[in-house]
DNA sequence: GGCATAAACGGAACATTGTTCCGTATAGTC
DNA sequence: GACTATACGGAACAATGTTCCGTTTATGCC
């Protein structure tokens, strides 16, 4: 990101600054869902400069939380390596991603949600994070650990589908993962060399 | 529940009528998130003719499938007492519920939300279902099919949130509630400190 | 420093949808 | 036919997303 020629003005930057705080802190505060003018407001901008910077709230949040699904995306092959088996390393790694999930309000509504605006999110989640499922996964079938025929993006479009409504005190969505994860396991009537 | 003393006004029961015609066809060609307004001009009745029949849109989904969600309900202990055992009923009854909330554009967003405009909704399935969900489940544990531990309600949670976003060509939650499903198995010959 | 200009800004204005409220119309009754 | 409780209609208000354009300002150039 070398400062070459089409260097943005000063004060763009700065607003694009002030916006991802605000933003931050919003989120936090009310969820992702939180009203455009009340981030606009919190960084002292007007809603205009949020949709120049920013032309979907996804690409707002994708931005906010771009650290957190890197060191997410990242932490699957260490999980993997350091794991005593595949299935309990995917199942770290789930754990991982519905932790992200269930700690920020309304971004498990937001990623199910197929609402265009939310491409962006999609687009970034299918980047990143598929793949690193689709590896966790696979090892696990090489192993014999669980049954063939799961998609990773289906069993992350599930995960994050559990993870709606959590908050609620009477909703935990971390045993139904938990179930699911267990439903992907060989029948042990099946032959198979998987022994944990 | 006869039309005894305080009957309403002809004109009255009438619209009611033209509402929930109008409304069932609303949802099917719109989901049930339809703007009121189009209910409204399709019933040929104000807007405030719907929130005085229907305070709130649960209370207008309720009254639209009240037959079918009879009908599932009714239908738990009949699959109980046919089935081959108790997991088999639990499994094809589920996959009623599935069918019925998958065929409801919208139906199992409006499920899961916690927006008090659908406490009615979330009441009446607790009321019919839960208990029907319960028997099966308790049915299927005394069997020694599943582990014992998870709460009707709570499953039925999970199962409406992995119906939601169904309809989209790339997603069809009937393979993941299956996981889920298997995932409540007790496998017999594996003891249940195994588990990951 | 002063100036020209492209970039960026701000927020009014518009669109969509839910919800309320009250003046008006009318079904049922005597 | 008149009276009244009931019901109706839709304007009006509120919340929110999104667009648009007149105004401001940072930057490069003299």
């Amino acid at each position: 990101m070398t400062i070459t020629t089409p260097r943005k003005r000063a004060d763009a930057r700065r607003n694009q600054e002030a916006l991802l705080d605000a933003a931050a802190a919003a989120f936090v505060s009310s969820g992702v869902d939180v009203p455009v003018r009340e981030i606009a407001a919190k960084a002292g901008v007007g809603v205009g400069t949020i949709y120049r910077h920013f032309p979907t709230r996804a690409d707002l949040i994708v931005a906010v939380y771009h650290h957190q699904i890197e060191a997410c995306a990242e932490a699957g092959p260490a999980l993997l390596a350091e794991s005593g088996s595949p299935h309990a390393a995917l199942g770290r790694w789930i754990d991982l991603f519905v932790d992200f999930l269930v700690t920020k309000h309304g971004l498990a509504e937001a990623f199910r949600s197929d609402s265009s605006s939310f491409e962006t999110l999609h687009a970034h989640f299918l980047d990143r994070l598929v793949p690193v499922c689709a590896e966790l996964l696979d090892a696990a079938v090489a192993a014999g650990e669980i049954r063939p025929g799961t998609a990773a993006l289906e069993l992350m479009h599930g995960v994050g589908n559990l993870c709606i409504g959590a908050r609620s005190e009477t909703y935990d969505p971390r045993r139904l993962v938990a179930l699911l994860i267990a439903g992907l396991r060989n029948p042990p009537d099946r032959p198979a060399a998987a022994r944990v």
